[in-house]
DNA sequence: CGGGATCCTGTATGATACTG
DNA sequence: CAGTATCATACAGGATCCCG
């Protein structure tokens, strides 16, 4: 309530809804490559060549790589422009679209690394105390060595 | 404001990096159920039950629903209460981290909304583009018909 | 170098049924 | 109601080979 937005309650009901045509666009960018590739070119404030995307974001393939920017381009996030040299060199760049979007990305990216360390206590913790061994009942043995 | 550690372009090498650990929180995030039920509970702004999540988030299945709530519990983003009432009843809630995760997937769903309409139609653009006759060559097919 | 096209497998996800 | 367990499968994604 105290977030003032231009959406309403209504908006978001729509959103939910699996025809919503904004659904389309939040799978585009809540998907890791996705949202890796926006990340890193709005990081990087300029022009990326393909190798040096698939360089950086290490354990992308060139299949995933290639399917992620073909996806962004084609709604409208980033352009692609061909140098026709003699090594072909493809250059990628974000679009206005694209920069906006890129710092949502850029803010999940940046959220992310803060808080890893916190997350990764508490994803420890909750394992652990799932592994406890299943067996408070009983006033048998306090600590079942199980 | 939270404390901002200032993220450097070294940072950010290695959240590209496969072991970087805020990968994981990354890809918990960059998910489109975890997005829509983070965002969905920020929104709705006091703890929810699961079949109300459920019946908001059309198209989820109960078994998603489920993974992706665990999901949110483990990594300390969200809360699970059990009532233990005739019909069971749980609610879940965000902890402090999650309303601030929520606030970053809550933009998300938000932009897309807001830009779905421009993002249709350069997508449709870039179809139709695409979909331009692969050359209505003229006589005699000069590329083998396959 | 920057892909396109294939092939192939693992996993994510869906559908269904059962339980406390 | 709020799950867990199972089974079936579609599709994401990896590995390869090839081409302009």
């Amino acid at each position: 309530m105290e977030t003032k937005v231009s959406t309403t309650p209504e908006d978001w009901a729509a959103t939910y809804r699996r025809d919503c045509p904004s659904r389309t666009v939040v799978e585009l960018l809540a998907n890791k490559w996705g949202l890796y590739v926006l990340a890193a070119l709005r990081r990087h404030g300029r022009p990326m060549r393909f190798s040096e995307l698939r360089r950086l974001l290490d354990g992308i393939t060139q299949k995933m790589l290639t399917q992620t920017l073909r996806a962004l381009e084609r709604d409208g996030l980033v352009t692609r422009t061909v140098y026709p040299t003699v090594p072909p060199r493809v250059e990628y760049a974000l679009t206005e679209l694209g920069v906006e979007a890129g710092r949502l990305t850029d803010a999940i990216g940046t959220w992310s690394v803060e808080h890893a360390r916190q997350i990764l206590a508490a994803r420890r913790d909750f394992d652990d105390r799932a592994a406890i061994p299943p067996q408070p009942v009983g006033p048998t043995g306090t600590g079942p060595a199980r």
